[in-house]
DNA sequence: CTGAAAGCGCTTACAG
DNA sequence: CTGAAAGCGCTTACAG
């Protein structure tokens, strides 16, 4: 900037007026600094730019999720970068993987980054140690699940409610064995998910059978065990629910090597890419991920712009697609 | 970090010397400072640390993909992450959506925030505009296509190889007719994957017909209306190889569709989640993409250390995994 | 409308 | 081993 005052023959000050497209300039001061920016290829320094202004803003916020590489999380991402884009705000992401030693870590990178907020699917259960860092300014979103021991914003969608509408449906197949596949129950959502699947037995008076529930389930392989087990036992269960993305893609790989995909039925959580062309192809509970991270944004942007209005909790709904494994009816 | 310094009542550039941990600190006036930073929850602030540290480094780098929500991308994102998490370095990710304006924003904006270095699969094809940065000291790796009028390390995937392997393996089947679908040719790769299904059939003698060969797609949809056209004339293919991921789901959906997916061969290019539960199975050219994004992490990371050896171009091999649909042999 | 001085939070270069 | 001064690139607050 210097270099570029020197080369224009003007201040330092009306280079900064320029760069920051202050009115108040002489066009043909504006001319001058234009060409020698151009010139010397100037390129103004962000940080140093924050460091002295008075709101401090960085035009950076923070994308903390699970895991960048998973569908859910990839689209979240995307859908808050595409609301960032239109700001010319930057956004650093960043992976959990269900650790709270990364999901400290990784907040308090943003704030040494001094981002102007944070959107945030934690995997931590005690968030009130961000409570300085919102005092400080630092706007926090939650997605996907909610804060614990702080108030903050957040985008949920929902899960036990459409959890308990998607078990309704298989129990008016008929089904009143349904045995249920879900995530650690250390994650919000899915202990939702569990909630909503003994909602819908309730309703319907069917008494919940603990040897057909399995929970703490994360991965693909870890399904495969456990629906054997089920399948094989004296009472298999008729339905299945499955409480999350891989978990639905185990079972169909599992009912499929048993052969037994058109005789037991399928309700997954979460939509997957191609669940419409398996065979049979496979009724899931649909959470609107775009709107998710949409929404997010837009939260974390009016507070960032000044909002203080109380926290608000956004519930996004999920719909129901019935596609052919969730309208199997029982064997028996 | 002033306020640090008078509660530990020591001199900044103790408290300087603390956070960076320099060895030749009194461990009292240690425990003092590091205690006075625990009370006051002090936050060193990197920009102006940045600012002001004769090697300028920000510990950011930037990552900008063709589009973070698609599972290559995201993909090689986290694997970027990975890499730069054992170094406390962090990731400014950016979508450019094959858009060349997108690609100078993005750049312009890493340049900015003054990133030790950008991990890019680009979308324009001229990079020339990049050389002053690198000659100010930012280092470049290019991943999945090259750059074009610059000197940059590379790591790409080795499209051409892998494409001729996967139609001989069509023809060793007995196909003769084989159809290609592939990505818009402004595309470096397309053009790679096009290319090595032109050497396969020359290699075999087969003529090339350009009536059956199709490119510039770029949805699932776009693919329908191509493949039933293709079909339904005179001479229809036998096989079809698809150039991309969403070509090759489109392909199968269509396939389907027409009630010929035991009928026509098909390879496609980019394995993808439930392929291998499709019917048939889904026969694949499989980048190593985790591969590719952590050799490009490295590269990166080799040149932000001060390696000044010359340009490398890193070629991570594909493999073809055999499921089923490539294995139709022609109908007549 | 323009500019000279001060200072953001930190590290460098030097003196003790 | 410790600290006072200067300065990174910028914006603020003020004077003209």
């Amino acid at each position: 900037m210097k270099d570029v005052a020197a080369l224009a023959k003007v201040s330092l000050k009306t280079v900064s007026r320029v760069i920051n497209n202050e009115p108040t300039v002489n066009p043909e001061l504006t001319a001058r600094v234009r060409l020698a920016a151009e010139q010397l290829r100037y390129q103004p320094n962000f940080g140093a730019s924050a460091l002295r202004r008075s709101d401090g803003r960085s035009s950076t916020i923070g994308v903390l999720l699970e895991d960048l590489s998973n569908p859910f999380s990839a689209t979240i991402y995307r859908a808050v970068e595409e609301v960032a884009t239109l700001r010319s705000v930057s956004v650093l992401g960043g992976s959990l993987d269900e650790s709270s030693q990364r999901e400290h870590d990784l907040t308090t990178s943003m704030s040494r980054h001094r981002v102007d907020g944070v959107i945030i699917a934690p995997a931590s259960h005690d968030h009130h140690y961000l409570r300085q860092e919102q005092e400080a300014g630092v706007a926090f979103v939650f997605v996907d699940r909610p804060p614990s021991l702080l108030a903050a914003d957040q985008v949920l969608s929902d899960c036990r409610g459409a959890s308990q509408r998607a078990v309704e449906h298989l129990i008016s197949f008929g089904h009143k064995r349904i045995g249920y596949l879900g995530d650690a129950t250390t994650i919000s959502t899915a202990v939702e998910r569990n909630l909503g699947y003994a909602d819908a037995l309730k309703a319907a008076g069917i008494p919940l059978d603990p040897s057909i529930v399995f929970q703490g389930l994360r991965t693909i392989d870890s399904v495969h065990e456990v629906v054997a087990t089920m399948i094989q036992s004296d009472n298999p269960p008729t339905a299945l629910f499955t409480g999350q993305n891989l978990l639905t893609m185990g079972a169909v790989r599992e009912l499929r090597e048993l052969g037994l995909q058109h005789e037991i039925a399928l309700v997954g959580f979460d939509d997957f890419l191609m669940a419409d062309l398996l065979d049979p192809p496979v009724t899931v509970v649909a959470q609107d991920v775009v709107s998710m991270g949409r929404e997010a944004a837009h939260l974390l942007f009016d507070r960032i712009d000044g909002d203080r209005s109380e926290v608000r909790c956004v519930i996004v709904p999920s719909r129901l697609v019935v596609r052919g494994s969730g309208e199997i009816p029982p064997r028996y």
